[in-house]
DNA sequence: CACGCATATACCCAGCGGAGTATATCAAGG
DNA sequence: CCTTGATATACTCCGCTGGGTATATGCGTG
């Protein structure tokens, strides 16, 4: 389980890593939002923290979880030796994936090689 | 091995990837670079060339595969949500690190929320 | 201080995936 | 054709990982 790849390969610590794009959760919350067992949230979470992919804060009996950007940042520099090769491919697609990346009002400028 | 992120997560096709993202190779080409024995070579390649990660030219007695972009592309669009959220907290480890940076200034108490 | 809620840990079990070994396919060339 | 080289497939085995269940820990409250 050394590899941030393995720990992002299971689906539902994906999905507990898009949760907590959007704000900080308890384990609770988790649990709830992904209907699974509280045991396999926590080990999840046990995972997630090692590994450098969230933190986590004590808010009373309340553990407070939240993302660090790290490992993620890994994944991204990985796949970064593949967007010369694929925009070269499929212009429209690339295109969209920038749009999707920036704010509104972000003027467009090149932002990969 | 439905999902794109199990099959990055196995290091070996990862190399294999990597391998290709620079020219096309044969099988043989592979097992050489990376010291792994052929028919584990042959295995991921049809893992990979079933999710679409690469194709192959027949060439002879060889096959010369290449890299397809679409599944790598949806790494990267997963990978999007949290862009964001990662640039924003250059900030936030900025001023971790300034903090740390000073000689002790004194006990911080936990922060409350 | 005893109880209850929130979370973590321990343990067992089953399934899957990767390596290894052996064998099949298939093309080129003598 | 028969052989050799290149690649694919079949099969077994083993280790790891995730889920389930039970239990521990820890904190706040009456």
């Amino acid at each position: 389980m050394e590899s941030v790849f393995e720990i992002i390969a299971e689906p539902n610590r994906r999905a507990i890593l898009s949760l907590l794009a959007s704000s900080q959760q308890s384990v609770g919350d988790i649990e709830r939002q992904l209907r699974l067992p509280q045991p396999a949230v926590s080990k999840h979470l046990r995972v997630l923290r090692e590994a450098g992919f969230v933190e986590s804060t004590v808010d009373a009996q309340r553990r407070l979880y939240s993302l660090k950007p790290g490992p993620l940042q890994e994944v991204d520099a990985w796949l970064a030796q593949f967007r010369r090769f694929w925009s070269a491919h499929v212009d429209a697609l690339e295109r969209h994936l920038d749009r999707m990346d920036q704010p509104a009002t972000a003027k467009r400028k090149p932002r990969r090689q």
